[in-house]
RNA sequence: GCGAAAGUGGCGGAAUGGUAGACGCGCUGGCCUUAGAAGCCAGUGGGGUAACCCGUGAGAGUUCGAGUCUCUCCUUUCGCACCA
């Protein structure tokens, strides 16, 4: 066996043997439990980061662990290869997003295969290849034809100099990225899916999902946010009625009958002292038409992106519009305003106003001169103060108060009857109110899937016909950032009429990138099929039995593919509705951020790498010098690797200098992986360290010759030191076996795989009795390791004396026998606090153990002169004495 | 603003409601070496000669016992529908 151990050498020959086996190619096979183990697919951004190698050794690991554990696993892999990144490099580069996106995927392959990800090949995907996106498109018309697919107006970004769409992305501070023009928000007609369709099935089975993280169901349930409560109709004061009069015999647009609002706190209906609308609400647009002042108003409500985050961030306002309606109970004249926190997007794009029962609408009405009206008191009695010296909002359930009829109702009870009572008269009733919209798919894009319509004059929108797909996407267009080269692109636009064969028009909207990625994982089990879009193979790999990615997805991917899945199975295309059984969300991995301002104002980041950093006497870094220029640098904290706080750490550095067992030690050892992940340089190090170490053990070790793992026959009876070493190695292989299989806690794994491996190196016994015990130790800790560390542990375990690979060992059990123990330790307390320890045998009765613990001479100390008037027992682990 | 999570030594972190700080990084001392690196041994939360005392973001509460559960607050991170 070599004497060092050299990373290079050992991965080569490991991957080179996987490889020619064919290992990690898998089949269907009858009988054996399979596991289907699938990390988030990654965007081809051109090279791999530290957070890929996180997601996909975390897969790895339980791929890895899974095979051992006799499953039929599958680890497929494949790429999220549309998108906007592909378009700005592009715009940088003046070369085609296909070309830039092919050359990053042939790259990137090259990295995770370096990685040693024990990954099926085979199947391999890119969501950019034609044979893919036809069943995106086939599937849409699937679900046009079913009503699934609908077009409506939509909301978008709007630079209006470079007359574009812009993403979310590239709006900065309300700006276009690179005209720095102001934006607008613009309405254009676009492609839905009725995702609300599935709103409440979807909301139901999370109660189903027991193995998605709990914060993730919530999060999903709350962004589907089902509310139950009242819409209610008020109708229009003469004043706006007649002004809606006038609209419509000037022949304006629909105008609604009176105004609609939708209410979870019907109960503070007689507290309504004012309504206020979205700005893109008819009444709104209707009272701006007479009012410039409203009229400009509402245009710079206009104004700004169409962010959730902006929009409720932005200082709430408002103006009358001088129009009032009337309060269904008590007749009174409610004033109508414009709101910029009011959402056209949801509910019906306007509220009612109670300013004594809801935050916003108090702080509103301070500003705006409106009166406050109490109507619901606490329950406790106490409402004679309220109503007098306002302090703020009663925003709880409470009694009815000052509320007509209902006066001295509580708040739920009050909700019903109100609801009652408008349903009677016709102006309301109760019903559920998601805050889940449809799903708004197109894309003003060049570099995605084309939506598989055609426009013609005469037949309007036109399905593209299936023999006709797909629907392929040129390849050689460049965009340039104004506009959808593809609108521009005739041979793309101009084709036939597929219904009466006129000359017609292409849609050039593609689909949003989301689409994509919310069916791949089903696509992987029958990659080779060119007929359909799945087969029968799909029934035996999935549901996907591990699912692997950031945190950062636990809504929108998850949800959209959780509603795609459902639509597939109303389409008769496969039988599961939950596509992820078990879901695993890692944590974000962070680096630290050093920038210095330059003269023209800009702010320039500079790699860590490059830094020195300073530290004050608390050891925290205040700042620092650039090794590249010796100038200073400043110190802006921890954030998430990124290319724009360029932080980023490149892996394939890393993995040339360490080799891919350190990298993925250290990726799985530096913190639990649902949580943050801090870069360390130091830690990596010590990884590497861990390997030379380990391997020089197992060389010093089987130098002396190899031999069989000692396993409990008999040979003489074992020495204490290897007694306790077999314990340790036992308990340390429950332990990791318990902490991967079931914890996914693989930096506790590691750390008792170290601890092992520690004992070991103390471990001093040299007969062949007590060198069979460190064989059994060794053995273990290579077999722990082998899922974390498999190039390494590859060729220890062959060093070992084996013939077999140890990805094909089974993973062993624990012995009982060497975990068995003749005494152990209770830990004593006096009134909760450390006082002694005491030895016992095993399962020691509490009437024992208490009198041991009374017995310890400092818990006597501590118990002098007082009774001991309670004593707790835990078997096998402490006794608590209550004084 | 709304939704979700996280705060423990100099640092990353460990701890089924039961010994706070496993394991590692860093640091200190020693061995080895011509020297350095690597390696090995020992030590390493704070205070105190010691017995002990104090310590898990802040404040309350539940409990025999709280880093862990509950409430309020503070800070940080993630998501907010066109980044993926």
């Amino acid at each position: 066996m070599q004497e060092r151990y050299e990373a290079a050498v050992v991965e080569r020959a490991a991957q080179q043997y996987w490889q020619q086996q064919g290992a990690f190619t898998a089949r269907e096979r009858a009988g054996v439990r399979k596991y289907y183990c699938l990390s988030m697919f990654p965007y081809p951004s051109g090279r791999l980061h530290m957070g890929h190698v996180r997601n996909y050794t975390i897969g790895d690991v339980l791929a890895r662990f899974m095979r051992m554990q006799g499953c039929n696993v599958l680890q497929p892999m494949g790429w999220d290869a549309f998108g906007l990144p592909a378009e700005n490099a592009a715009i940088a580069n003046n070369r085609p997003p296909a070309a830039w996106t092919r050359e990053n995927i042939g790259y990137m392959r090259g990295q995770l295969r370096s990685l040693g990800l024990a990954i099926d090949w085979s199947r391999e995907l890119a969501t950019c290849d034609p044979q893919y996106y036809r069943w995106n498109q086939w599937m849409f018309l699937r679900m046009r034809e079913r009503g699934l697919a609908y077009k409506a107006s939509g909301v978008v970004n709007w630079d209006p100099l470079d007359q574009t769409v812009l993403a979310n992305e590239q709006v900065i501070d309300g700006r276009g990225w690179r005209t720095g023009a102001l934006v607008e928000k613009r309405e254009i007609p676009m492609y839905y899916l009725r995702i609300t369709a599935y709103a409440q099935d979807l909301l139901a089975a999370l109660d189903t999902l027991s193995g998605w993280p709990e914060r993730v169901r919530l999060m999903q349930a709350n962004w589907i946010g089902r509310s139950e409560g009242v819409e209610l109709s008020f109708d229009y004061a003469a004043d706006a009625q007649a002004l809606l009069g006038e609209l419509r015999e000037a022949g304006a647009a629909a105008v609604p009958a009176g105004l609609k609002v939708f209410t979870t706190r019907a109960d503070t209906l007689f507290g309504v002292t004012f309504m206020a609308v979205a700005a893109e609400h008819p009444l709104a647009q209707a009272a701006g038409r007479r009012d410039a002042r409203l009229a400009a108003f509402i245009e710079e409500c206009r104004r700004g992106s169409t962010m959730e985050a902006d929009v409720a961030t932005a200082e709430k306002r408002g103006m009358p519009t001088g129009l009032h309606v009337r309060h269904p109970f008590t007749g009174d004249r409610i004033p109508v305003f414009v709101a910029n926190y009011v959402l056209m997007t949801y509910g019906e794009g306007a509220v009612m106003g109670v300013p004594a029962h809801d935050e916003r609408d108090f702080e509103f009405a301070l500003r705006h001169d409106i009166p406050i009206r109490t109507v619901v008191a606490p329950a406790n009695g106490a409402c004679e103060n309220v109503g007098e010296a306002w302090q703020g909002e009663y925003a709880e359930y409470g009694v009815l108060v000052n509320s007509g009829a209902f006066t001295g109702l509580p708040s739920l009870a009050a909700i019903d009857a109100i609801a009652d009572a408008l349903e009677r008269e016709g102006r309301g009733r109760k019903r559920v109110q998601w805050r889940l919209r449809d799903w708004g798919i197109s894309r003003q894009r060049y570099w995605g899937c084309p939506i598989p319509l055609i426009h013609c004059e005469r037949c309007g929108e036109v399905a593209v016909p299936d023999d006709q797909l797909p629907v392929v996407l040129p390849e050689s267009l460049v965009p340039d950032g104004a506009g959808n080269p593809l609108a521009r692109c005739a041979e793309f636009v101009s084709c036939r009429c597929p219904q009466c064969g006129g000359a017609a028009r292409r849609e050039t909207d593609t689909m949003d990138t989301f689409v994509d990625s919310s069916w791949y994982f089903l696509r992987y089990a029958s990659a080779d099929q060119s007929a359909a879009v799945v087969d029968e193979r799909v029934d035996y790999w999935l549901p996907v039995d591990q699912y692997i990615g950031g945190i950062e997805h636990a809504i929108l991917h998850l949800l959209y593919s959780r509603f795609w899945t459902r639509a597939m199975r109303d389409l008769g295309l496969v039988k599961i509705s939950e596509p992820f059984a078990n879901l695993f969300t890692q944590g974000m991995v962070l680096n630290h951020i050093w920038s210095r301002r330059l003269p023209d104002g800009r702010r320039q980041y500079i790699n860590p790498t490059d830094v020195q950093p300073q530290y004050d006497q608390n050891n925290e870094r205040v700042g620092g010098v650039s090794l590249v220029d010796h100038l200073p640098v400043e110190y802006e904290g921890l954030g998430t690797m990124s290319k724009s706080k360029n932080n980023g750490v490149d892996p394939q550095a890393l993995v040339e200098q360490y080799g891919a067992d350190t990298a993925r030690l250290f990726a799985m050892s530096a913190a639990p992986p649902e949580q943050t992940l801090e870069w360390s340089e130091e830690g990596v190090i010590g990884q590497y360290r861990f390997l030379h170490r380990l391997w020089k053990s197992v060389h010093d070790h089987v130098s002396g010759g190899v031999l069989r793992r000692y396993s409990g026959e008999p040979g003489g009876p074992l020495s204490e030191a290897a007694r306790e070493l077999r314990r340790l190695t036992h308990h340390t292989l429950a332990k990791v076996t318990h902490d991967i299989g079931r914890r996914r806690t693989f930096n506790t794994a590691i750390a008792a795989v170290r601890e092992l491996f520690n004992a070991i190196g103390h471990y001093a016994e040299v007969d062949a009795l007590g060198r069979a015990v460190r064989q059994e130790a060794l053995e273990i800790a290579v077999i722990c390791l082998s899922p974390i560390a498999p190039h390494v542990c590859h060729t220890l375990w062959h060093e070992l004396g084996h013939e077999r690979a140890v990805i094909d060992e089974p993973w062993p059990e624990p012995d009982p026998q060497a975990l068995a123990q003749s005494l152990v330790e209770l830990v004593v307390q006096v009134n909760g606090k450390l006082r002694g320890r005491v030895q016992l045998p095993p399962g020691a009765k509490s009437q024992t153990a208490i009198e041991a613990a009374l017995a310890d001479p400092t818990v006597q100390r501590f118990l002098a002169g007082k009774a001991v008037r309670k004593s707790i027992h835990v078997p096998d682990k402490l006794v608590n004495l209550v004084v």
